[in-house]
DNA sequence: GTGAAAGCGCTAACAA
DNA sequence: TTGTTAGCGCTTTCAC
């Protein structure tokens, strides 16, 4: 079977705790005895059993990261984040794909809260008030990620100033009407988005054309969209997200619609597909890998110093940016085509 | 703090033994008693911990899936598999992207195996050497994915066949000078995909042109290989994998070369983006959530009915079958174009 | 059918 | 600095 902390406890010709303390970090123990302990660890090739210690420790060594559908190159990004950094703090995690499902979703933390010390948790589409409720199912910390929430620590993007850059890039092109394509209403961050969108049109500097929501898979009912922008007389086109960006094109095409010739499409995101698209898609970029580190890092904060009864814990925001490629093109361009 | 089993046994009027039984699938307890329990338990909202009773058990009820790259839809598409079912046999899982890192893959090998009852291994670049070694390090039952290795449970893909079929499609519309772009050749899909070409190649059904091997990013250096493809005056390409597909497509428009009408391209895997992309890419698909959900099935018929010594654990193949859509058109109308 | 007791592997008091 | 003791929450003998 396994090597238990006994085998190297005799291997040493020491005393089972004093295994514990030599290989724990702070432990009180002679260098001597440490390296003689460390050295027979090795060789044994034993691994201490997080589930005992964590009986006693009441720490698991465990992160639960929580994403709607990581077939989503933005969730796969950020689960991809949460385990470098977790690797790098000596944690394993727990990834659930909840499928887009509110049931599924409260599932899964009811599921993981037990088995983690703590749950990075993407959910779009669970409502405030759900969300409130999670503490009467576990007092394990639960850090949001691209959502806000009052009494939750949360990282975000500053969605606002995105969408805010992305239309005074399109109005610096020369383009004056512009649709957007929002994301499901159910979605706080479509709501943010939208948001971020009607301060814009309410300054006046361009014209805004709402055209719906839509959902962002890749297999969503883009098409229709697609169309109304068309029909809208608008010059550019800005999507709720990269996928929606790309389905947009991908009708945009099928209609003979050039791209950004005829039609100027900014997504938000900047997916690793985005890059690489042709054209490549002008979007708005959204630190993924970096809020997901600053979720790990948040969650080890509040483990590390439980926060005081009614206390808001923090909350970050962190800076979009527009990446310009060349879904873009100034407005005079498409009147010379 | 938790609600532990004396909690409920406290509340139900028994021993923590009798909970314990009361709440375990076969425990032999009376119904009357049962109910009891079961309706304190559900009262108290109790939650046995995994921990402790893997303690006793030796079961973790936990799997761990490793996989090169989540943001490869592929592999996302197979961690989403072997979540959905192991969510249903009331298993959590574990994730580890390896980011494409032999030494990080043996690092999450060795550190997830301890915790985990079982693993799902996706590992394109181990060496047989380096797979066979892992049984000092653990003895946890290992399942290789989309590989195959003696002495391992493996659930594979017949892609022989596939690529097969993908040729004999490109026959059947007239074409007769065909490239192949080949994967990384440290990957043994990339090796079993090549082997299958070069089968057909043997047959003289068509002409082969061999064109390197690409790495499956889609920020890899794909183009010059388009570039090669375009320079052999083969009439349709056929890719290691989607993604590659994806690049020589996105350079081939960059070049003024239509697809399908002037370069028929067929990739492999079926992603999910490959129903949407424009032209819809035809492609060699490969059962992704399904070989999960085996894999998960393989790994618990190991785990229920231990191997007698040196016996070879099952190796299941599942079938490919090729999807014809968009990008790929019978010669002719290239000569007419 | 049920309870008491032992112990899984580990850490944290407490002594020495 | 080190060893001894107790016990984390649970399951599993073993009696009854």
């Amino acid at each position: 079977m396994q090597v238990t902390i006994r085998d190297v406890a005799k291997a040493s010709g020491v005393s089972p705790s004093t295994v514990s303390r030599a290989l724990a970090p702070g432990g009180a123990v002679s260098p001597v005895t440490r390296e003689r302990v460390r050295a027979a660890a090795d060789r044994l090739g034993y691994q201490p059993n997080q589930a005992a210690r964590g009986l006693i420790t009441g720490r698991t060594g465990h992160l639960g990261v929580i994403v709607p559908d990581l077939l989503n190159p933005f969730f796969a990004d950020i689960c991809k984040g949460v385990q470098a950094r977790a690797r790098g703090l000596g944690l394993t995690v727990f990834v659930s794909d909840t499928e887009r499902d509110e049931g599924l979703e409260l599932d899964a933390i009811r599921t993981l809260a037990p088995q983690v010390d703590g749950i990075v948790l993407c959910s779009p589409h669970l409502s405030g008030e759900e969300l409130g409720s999670l503490g009467d199912f576990t007092d394990k910390p639960i850090v949001l990620l691209h959502r806000k929430e009052p009494g939750f620590g949360c990282v975000t993007a500053d969605l606002v100033e995105g969408m805010t850059d992305a239309l005074t890039h399109l109005h610096a092109l020369g383009h004056r009407r512009i649709a957007y394509v929002g994301g499901p209403r159910s979605s706080w961050a479509a709501r943010e988005r939208a948001a971020g969108v009607e301060a814009v049109a309410a300054s006046g500097l361009v014209e805004i054309v709402q055209v719906g929501s839509v959902a962002p898979h890749f297999d969503g009912g883009v098409t229709g969209a697609a169309d109304v922008v068309l029909a809208s007389g608008a010059s550019a086109v800005l999507a709720f997200d990269d996928i929606v960006a790309f389905g947009l094109i991908s009708r945009f095409t099928v209609r003979g619609v050039r791209v950004p010739e005829e039609m100027s499409v900014v997504g938000c995101d900047d997916i690793a597909l985005s890059g690489m698209a042709a054209p490549p898609l002008t979007t708005v970029s959204v630190p993924k890998a970096h809020g997901a580190r600053a979720a790990v890092d948040l969650l080890c904060r509040i483990l590390a110093t439980p926060a005081a009864e009614g206390e808001q814990p923090p909350q970050r925001v962190l800076l979009t940016h527009l990446v310009v490629r060349g879904s873009t093109a100034a407005l005079d361009r498409r009147q010379r085509a």
